[in-house]
Parts: C-alpha cells; structure tokens; sequence
DNA sequence: TGGTTTTTTCAACGACCGTATAATTCATCT
DNA sequence: AGATGAATTATACGGTCGTTGAAAAAACCA
C-alpha cells in the first residue's frame, strides 16, 4: 500500500456510516456523541476519527449520498404534489429517513454552507429541471421549504393540529400546495 | 420579604432575557453556553441558575412571551398572505427575532414538548380562529408550517435559490401560497 | 512459524458543559 | 456608623465533548 495512506475496512466503515445516521436522525448533529455512535457500531471512538477525520466529515459522510429525490421526480410533474404526499406517508417509522437527519441538522449553524451546497446540487437542481415558467429554481426551493416546515412540525415537533388531523385532509392539502408550487402558482 | 422567597432585581433580569435572546436567537440552544450568555449580560454565570432555576426555563422565558402573531392577524383575512410577507420582509436584519429564537430551536429534542404546546395555545389556536372553512387548526399548523420552511432555508441555510431570487418575485410568491392555505386551498 | 503490515483499542488531553453551595459585596434603614 | 437582609460573585464538582498519539491485536504473507 502507499505510504502515507490510511488503511480501512469498507465493512467497518459501514457499521459506523449507519449507526451514524441511525443517531443523527433521531438525536440531531449536537445531541449525538462520537462515542455513543461508535458504541451502537461496536467499534471504538478512536477509530471514527481515523476513519472520518472529524465529526463533520461523518455526518456528510451519512447523509450526502442519501440526499437524493428520484423518487419523487419519478413520473408525470402533473402529479408531483400525490407523488410526493404519498412518498412522504410511507416514509413515517421507517428507522433512518434522510429527511429526518436533515431537518434536525439544519439550525446547526457549523453545517450550513454544506448543507446548503449539497441540497442545492442534488436536491433543488433536479427538481428545478422538471419545471415549467418563471423562476423555476426559486420555487424547487419553496416546494423544498414547504415539505420541511410540514415534516419539522409533524414529525421532529409533533405538533397535535398536524398529528392529529385526519391523514386523508393532511395529505390532500400538502398534495395540493405542492402541485400548485410545482405549477407555477 | 416573605421567607423561602428569593431576591431578584428586575433589571438584572431583563439583561439575562436579552442576552439570551440574542444568543439563541444566533447560535441555537444547544450551540449557547450559560456563560457567555451571563458574560453578554455583564453577570456572572451562577445568578442565571438562582434567576431561572435551568438553562431550559431561561430558554422558554426568554422566547414565550414573544411568541405571538398579533401583527399577522391585526387586519382583513383576505390580504392575509400579502400581510405576513410584509412582515417577514421588516423583520430581516433585526438583532432579535423570536421567529429565529424558534426555528434553531425547533429540532432540539428536550425542547419539542414545550415548544408544541406553546405553538398550539399561542400561535396556531388564534390563527385558526380567524380561518373560515374545513380544519382550520389543521390549516393554520399548514400556515406555520410554511413559514418555518420557508425562514428556515431562506435565513438560517441561506440557500441561494431563495436568498439570490428577486425579492419581489419570492415576496409574492410566498403571499399567495400563505393566502391559499388560510382560504382553505 | 516468524516477520510485517493493516486494523483496532487504550488512554488521555484540554475544553466546555449545567448546576450547586458558600462567601462576598452592595443597598437600605435605624 | 452599624446592623440587617438583598443581590451578586467565586469556586468547584462531576460529566461529556471532539480529538490525538502511542500501544496492542488481528490479518496477511513468506
């Protein structure tokens, strides 16, 4: 091997790269210890920083590459609000959800020129592609805010006028105000 | 005095609740040290634990009594949308804005059950009863829920979708998908 | 099996955290 | 001025944090 190069096991790498987003979407970046992430992968402390160099670099790491909405991007644009309300549904309980690592990670002020890069390239830029009329990366972002204020309020904050209404009228109205973002307005 | 009952200056105090809302307001909960906050307010560090007891009652005494929508609501429903994007348009620049007290907050885990249960009695609940129509409490969270996206990626992330779009262009665009959540969509 | 490199752990550093108690300064009133 | 009680500070405890360099274990290959 070079020298000067670090050796690592992809396997290992793994183990903490998911306990690592298994942590930061339920505790958030600050909530989350290195040590306790290391523990939840049975590896020492130690070893993140050989492996990731600094707590910043795994958290990017993490969640990077999960950033990705092809899912939603997937089909017809007319039916991109029910495609994306729908996406979002199934998402709830699932044990590691991007979505949910990012929310509780955005007021992290250290993170945000690299969040902000990151969603800008792989999140606003595709979306902004499908659309139609004026400003179109504009309103990728807001469909991108809307969706984030809804999740942050119904599932980081559980806010009972969200969590408790019924889900058909919850999701026809997120449907709704997406579509009409999607559209143009 | 009556015994048992502890001394305090209201003065003093209100340099804490300041600091402290300067503090969080920039660098979120987790991200702000009881002693810097006591050292901005010109104090030493102990007395913000005689004054509030813990660092979270500073928290929500410094942020609960700001939480109101007056301003939003103080006119005709219909020019509803265009009202509060006029309002979040003045309140850039300020030193101390609640709304960003809340939106670092929001995702920090210990917090969440308070911060609901504010939301709900003082900002959801006189919102939604100024709202004709099916669900208006649903659609009042939708309401919040769509501002915190929105102040989120615009102020905190500085996503340069929204932060780089022509104020007229995102201002308007924001008023009408306010406007058409609180007309019921 | 013995030597060598890769992979992981041990142990500790310095810094900061929220909190509690005792001592001190300050103001007030007789 | 002296006493009394209110307001503030000094100090420290126990802990956790991210990070680092050296030691130990594991894997590999001759």
């Amino acid at each position: 091997m070079q020298s000067g190069m670090k050796s690592i096991s992809a396997r290992t790498a793994d183990a903490i790269l998911s306990a690592a987003r298994e942590r930061f979407s339920t505790h958030g970046y600050d909530g989350s210890g290195l040590r306790t992430i290391a523990d939840l992968a049975g590896v020492n402390v130690a070893l993140i920083g050989r492996y990731f160099g600094s707590k910043e670099s795994l958290f990017l790491a993490a969640i990077l590459p999960h950033l990705q909405i092809s899912l939603l991007l997937d089909g017809p644009m007319d039916e991109f609000g029910t495609r994306a309300a729908s996406v979002m549904r199934m998402k709830v309980g699932r044990g590691f959800d991007p979505m949910m690592v990012l929310l509780r990670a955005l007021a992290t002020p250290s993170l945000a020129p690299s969040l902000s890069a990151a969603l800008s390239r792989q999140v606003i830029a595709p979306l902004a592609a499908r659309l139609d009329g004026d400003e179109p990366e504009m309103r990728a972002a807001l469909i991108l805010a809307h969706l984030a204020g809804y999740e942050m309020l119904l599932r980081v904050l559980q806010l009972p006028e969200l969590a408790g209404a019924p889900a058909a009228a919850r999701e026809t109205a997120l449907a709704t105000t997406l579509q009409d973002l999607a559209d143009g307005l």
